[in-house]
Formats: structure tokens, sequence, C-alpha cells
DNA sequence: TAGGCGATGGTCT
DNA sequence: GACCATCGCCTAC
């Protein structure tokens, strides 16, 4: 992402069966991205302040999508940190909002895909450990364990 | 360290 | 007009 970005370490899964999931009911102007085929990035308004950035998954018409909730930084870290107004690299990405803010992504981004400039997703390097639990800032369907994140991390929006 | 809460605006009913 | 896939600050312990 424009030279900045770092390794994913936080998800959760989304799925138009999924009460939680803003696909559950059926198409909008604002989720039609998520209906469409997989590769390409959903960004939407959280609680009118922040940006929270998906991949959309599966197959073309499931509507499923993968919320990226955390990041530990690896490139780009000074420009991050003016973004972000901040000094600890921990908190940096910590969270969907505060990730979108570290790496400059908005609504711009929107519809893209993710092998088009400015953003780039690589495949992991050797086998880690997934820790799972519940998803976390939800009112529907609160007790499925579809979070998902790496285990241990120090740079997770929670622990798990 | 944990919990409460205000900010803030698009989206959907 | 209500609902939020959040954040950061402020208390209280």
């Amino acid at each position: 992402m424009n030279g900045v970005g770092g390794i994913i370490v936080e998800v959760e899964a989304y799925h138009h069966t999924d009460p939680a999931a803003h696909s559950f009911r059926g198409p909008t102007p604002r989720n039609m991205v998520m209906f469409g085929p997989p590769g390409f990035v959903y960004v939407y308004r959280s609680y009118g302040i922040h940006w929270c950035v998906n991949f959309v998954c599966e197959k073309e018409g499931s509507a499923s999508a993968v919320l990226i909730r955390a990041l530990q930084p690896t490139h780009g870290i000074p420009a991050m940190r003016r973004r972000r107004r901040l000094h600890d690299e921990r908190s940096l990405c910590s969270g969907p909002g505060k990730l979108t803010e570290a790496l400059g992504i908005t609504d711009k981004h929107n519809g893209l895909a993710l092998d088009t400039l400015p953003i780039a997703l690589h495949a992991r390097i050797g086998k880690v450990e997934v820790a799972t639990g519940v998803r976390i800032g939800i009112t529907k369907a609160v007790e499925l364990p579809w979070r998902y994140g790496l285990k241990g991390s120090k740079f997770l929006s929670k622990p798990f």
C-alpha cells in the first residue's frame, strides 16, 4: 500500500447467511462490492468516523468477506506514525479503524482489486499458529467464533 | 487494568 | 429516527 504495510495478524469472517454481516439483507449501494467476485476490496465508514477494510472471499455471489482487524507494521512505519500522530508502534495498526488510518485507506479504495496498485497482497511465508475466538464489536450472531488471529502476537486489537 | 461513554455521519427502516 | 464490524479519553479500583 504505497510503501506502507505489514503482516496481517487478525481478521474476522462475514457471510451473507450471517446476521452480523453487511450483506445479510441483500445488495445495497454500500455493500455492492461484497456481491461481486472475490479478490476485491470493500471499504465502509464505521461509526461515522473510521474506515474499515474487507477482502471479498469465496465465490461470486456468496457475499462473504474478511474484515482486516490488525497488522504488525513492517514497512513505512514513520509515515504511519505521522498519519496516526503516534509514537507507539504497537497501537499503530491494532484495530480496524486504526489500520486504515495508518495505511491511508479510504472509500476511494472501495472496489479495487487486491492486485491493483496501490494495494498489494502477498502470501505468508511459513506456517503459523492461529487462535480463534468470537468477533468484536457486533450485536448479532455474537457467538460465532469467526475471529482469527496470529497466536501470541503483540499487535492484536485484543488478546484471544 | 477494566469499564463507561461521547464523538460523528452514513445507511437503512 | 435508530442503528452501528470504532476509538480514545476519562474515571475507578
